[in-house]
DNA sequence: GCATGATCATGC
DNA sequence: GCATGATCATGC
């Protein structure tokens, strides 16, 4: 089936918003109908599965599509490629998406002879039709899952310098001969996953190096899906009133934006940061120093910065002793047990945090009789791919412990694994419900305070760029 | 001295 | 009321 217009392709695709495809096939706008026939349900394939079932499914049986891994888009004439992303519940009821979303899959032979604007990722993946769906557990039953959201993302008009950047941070660790060492946290927006469960099947050749590396595909990672499918969202609440118009920013690299916002506080303390910039510091508050940060980078309360957001970096203060120790374990989101339990590594919210970009704000005493500690500058920081490895197995034994009811043996920080598990709540009284039906003390994962102090020893020391 | 468990101010 | 982003207080 081929469309005119996006206009016409997205009034057509909108017929599945809310309803499953088997219901959305009733409800096709008149016009459309004699669009396809019945020769082309002849060529349909009999069973879908695996991963993309999904997808092969609504191609062919909604778009009347034939499954083909072209490098064209699918819908060629418009450069619309259909994409199919899965949403879950969260235990408070929130709707998110559930993985990264898989882009093309890569030879690192072929890509290092692309440039950005001649990539296949670019050609493929400029605009996406996005059709968000909640995905049932071990079900293979796609003409009856939900669809959410359908709309169209326009990658390239809205991220494009964050993508270019990504790709060209990607395609020189290949041409560096390092493909064996790329993380999805190298990048903000743009990730390379690896691609199929069985490592030693999917080793490739690399060309700058003869150790053999994982498969990998471009995905949009999962903290920017996640905030694709928000923004969608959103949208779809005033889809009839006058769409916003792009403020026209200008783009400027994170390190040179960050330099700008923050030099101008090095050396000076908390309490006089909070008077320059109006914010409460409260000595009582332990949040005093990371409360600082937003106002500093000159962010309202509400406001997000929109790489902040949509690459879910993470923006963390480090106290530093003035004997220069790191006293303290770095925390991380609350361990949801019900949730955890359900995850693969790759898909939990623990990976999701680790393979962001990370900004640690230090803030320093001076004296060892200050009471109040000094911005000492910041690092861009992302977590290197061993160190990964090791958080992967303090998750997994997490979650299988936590899937066997043992709630009183976790990785403790003497395990000396970089990260391990420790309460975090109001207080005592601060309990979650767990997978066995009973009730346990919140917890999550810390980074050890020996692993940030690593990063603080081995960071250079602070300059400010000196200002034209 | 430091690992561990407990707890806090704040914003939404 | 609870998640967030932390630091504090203790006991070994």
């Amino acid at each position: 089936m081929e469309f005119k217009s996006r206009e016409k392709l997205l009034y057509y695709a909108r017929t599945l918003e809310g309803r499953t495809i088997n219901d959305a096939v009733n409800f096709i706008p008149p016009e459309f109908i004699s669009e396809f026939t019945k020769a082309d349900e002849a060529e349909y394939k009999i069973e879908y599965k695996g991963k993309g079932g999904f997808g092969d499914f609504l191609e062919e049986r909604f778009f009347h599509k034939k499954n083909d891994s072209e490098s064209r888009p699918d819908f060629s004439e418009l450069a619309i490629e259909l994409k199919a992303s899965p949403l879950k519940k969260l235990q408070d009821g929130t709707v998110t998406v559930k993985e990264r979303l898989v882009l093309n899959h890569f030879r690192f032979v072929d890509i290092v002879k692309e440039s950005f604007d001649t990539s296949k990722f670019v050609s493929k993946n400029a605009h996406l039709l996005l059709v968000f769906y909640f995905y049932m557990k071990n079900s293979v039953d796609y003409g009856n899952f939900k669809i959410d959201l359908v709309d169209i993302w326009d990658t390239l008009l809205r991220d494009s310098k964050q993508l270019e950047e990504d790709w060209n941070t990607i395609v020189a660790k290949v041409r560096r001969g390092e493909a064996h060492l790329l993380s999805e946290g190298d990048t903000v927006l743009l990730g390379a996953c690896t691609k199929g469960g069985n490592k030693e099947k999917s080793m490739q050749k690399q060309p700058y190096s003869d150790i053999p590396a994982p498969g990998r595909a471009l995905c949009l990672k999962s903290s920017y899906i996640k905030s694709i499918y928000k923004t969608l969202a959103a949208d779809r609440e005033n889809r009839h009133s006058e769409k916003s118009l792009q403020t026209g920013k200008v783009w400027k690299p994170l390190d040179v934006l960050l330099h700008e916002r923050l030099d101008r506080y090095f050396g000076i303390c908390g309490a006089k940061i909070a008077r320059i910039t109006g914010t409460k510091f409260n000595p009582k508050d332990k949040s005093r120093y990371a409360r600082l940060m937003k106002p500093m980078l000159g962010l309202q309360k509400d406001e997000n910065y929109h790489e902040f957001e949509a690459g879910n970096i993470q923006v963390k203060s480090v106290r530093i002793e003035a004997n220069g120790k790191v006293n303290e374990a770095m925390s991380f989101r609350n361990i949801y047990f019900k949730d955890i339990v359900t995850e693969d590594w790759e898909d939990s919210l623990f990976y999701e945090e680790l393979t962001s970009k990370f900004i640690f704000m230090f803030f320093r005493k001076k004296d060892k009789d200050d009471d109040d500690y000094v911005f000492d500058g910041f690092v861009l920081w992302n977590m290197p791919v061993a160190d990964l490895e090791t958080a992967q197995v303090v998750w997994e034994d997490t979650r299988n412990k936590i899937m066997n009811g043992d709630y009183k043996h976790f990785i403790n920080a003497s395990k000396k694994r970089i990260a391990h598990v420790r309460p975090k709540g109001r207080n005592g009284a601060s309990l979650m419900e767990t997978p066995q039906g009973t009730f346990e003390k919140k917890k999550c994962f810390w980074l050890n305070n020996e692993y940030i102090q690593e990063i603080v020893d081995n960071r250079t020391p602070f300059r400010p760029l000196v200002q034209e």
